[in-house]
DNA sequence: CGAATGACAGATTTCAATATCTGTCATTCG
DNA sequence: CGAATGACAGATATTGAAATCTGTCATTCG
C-alpha cells in the first residue's frame, strides 16, 4: 500500500474511514489506523492530538458531503422557491435514506460519530438551515412567502422535517408510508409559508 | 408490607414501578418484583407469561396516563379548534418536559422501556393521532381548517412536532431556544392548516 | 381444587484478571 | 534537524468462570 507516501493528514483521514467501515465505531482504534497504514500509531498522534480529534475529523468530512451536494439546490434560482424547498427537502430525504439503506453499518458507525461529535452536528445543522434561509429569503423577496423572520421559518422547517433527515428515525424511513408522510409534512409547511 | 393481601396482577405492576424507579431498566427483574411483594417469582409468572409481558404492561400503563390527560383537551368544545390544537400540543410539550425534567432517571427507564415496547408505543401514538383528528375535524366543520384529509394532517402534525413530544429529543427540551422552537413550528402547522 | 412454591436447565449477567489501547516523550533514523 | 519510533503509565476493553436470571413444572399448601 504505497508505504513510500508521505504520511498526511488525509491519508490518515482515508485509512480511519476505511477501518471504521470494517471494525465499525466502537472496534476502531488508533492502533488499527496505524497498522492499516503500515505506521507506529505514534505517528498518527502527530497529525491529530486526540483520537476524539481524529473522529472529529472523520466525521466533519462525511457531514461536509451531504451539505455539498444540496447546496447545489439551495442556490439554484431558476426554480421558484417553492418547488426549490420542496426539491431541496425531498433531495436531503432521498440521501439520507439512500445511505442509510446502501451500507446500513456504516450508516450506523457515522450515526454513533454523530452522537459523539456535537459540536460537528451542530455545525452541519447551521450550515444546512443556513441554506434553507437562503430559500426562504428568496421566496419573501418573491412575494411568495410571507415576511416573517427567514432565518426562524427556515429553523421551524428543518426542525418539522426532522424525521425525515434525524438519524435517529432511520429505521422508520424504509416503512411503506413513509413518502405518503414525508409529502403530508412537506405540503402543510408549504402553506404555512405561502404569502 | 399487606402480603396478606391477595397477588393481582395490578399489585405486581406497582411493585414493578418501584422496582423501575428503584433499580433501572437493565436491573429490574422479575425475582426483584417478587421479592419486593414477598413471593416467590414463579406466582408473577402466573399473571404475566414472560418478562416482556409484564414490562409492556407497566409500559403501557405509563403511557395511558398521558392520553387521558390529553383527551380532556381534546374534547374541550368550548374552545375554538385553533386554540385547542395549539394548547393540546403545548399540554403534550409541557407534560413531557416536567415528566423528563421532574425525575429524570425514571423518565429514561420508561423511554428505554417504550423503545422494546413497539407495539405499545404504536398503540399509544394511534390514541394520540386520533385526538389530534378529532379536533382537525372538528375545526373542518366549524370551516376554520381546510377541507383535506383531517386524519392526514393530524398525522402530519404530529410527526413534525416530533422534537417536541418524543423522547429521543429529550435533552434539549431544557435548552434555551426550546419554547421559541416550539412556537415557531406550531404556528407554522396552524397556518398550513387554517382554511 | 386452584394458588403458590422452589428446584431445575439453559440463557444472561457480573466480576476480576488479563490484554489492549491512549497519549507522552526520550530516543533513533534519514 | 524534523519526522518517525516504540517503551511506558494509566485508562479502557476483553474474556471466561461464577453467579444470577428466566421460564417450566412437578409438588405442596390451604
Amino acid at each position: 500500500m504505497a508505504a513510500t507516501e508521505t504520511l498526511t493528514a488525509e491519508r490518515i483521514l482515508e485509512a480511519t474511514e476505511e477501518v471504521l467501515r470494517r471494525h465499525g465505531p466502537a472496534k476502531a482504534t488508533v492502533v488499527d489506523v496505524a497498522r492499516a497504514l503500515g505506521v507506529s500509531h505514534g505517528s498518527v498522534y502527530r497529525h491529530f492530538r486526540t483520537k476524539a480529534a481524529l473522529r472529529e475529523a472523520v466525521t466533519k468530512r462525511w457531514l461536509d458531503r451531504t451539505s455539498e451536494a444540496l447546496d447545489g439546490i439551495a442556490g439554484d434560482a431558476s426554480l421558484d422557491p417553492g418547488t426549490r424547498l420542496r426539491d431541496w427537502l425531498a433531495a436531503l430525504f432521498t440521501a439520507k435514506r439512500r445511505k442509510a439503506g446502501d451500507d446500513p453499518e456504516l450508516f450506523a458507525t457515522y450515526s454513533v460519530l454523530a452522537g459523539e461529535q456535537v459540536g460537528a452536528v451542530a455545525e452541519h445543522i447551521d450550515e444546512l438551515t443556513g441554506q434553507l434561509t437562503r430559500i426562504v429569503s428568496d421566496g419573501v423577496a418573491a412575494g411568495v412567502f410571507r415576511g416573517d423572520d427567514p432565518a426562524v421559518s427556515a429553523r421551524a422547517v428543518f426542525q418539522a422535517t426532522g424525521r425525515f433527515h434525524d438519524p435517529a428515525y432511520a429505521g422508520e424511513w424504509d416503512e411503506p408510508g413513509a413518502d405518503a408522510d414525508f409529502e403530508a409534512v412537506v405540503e402543510l409547511l408549504l402553506r404555512g409559508l405561502r404569502a
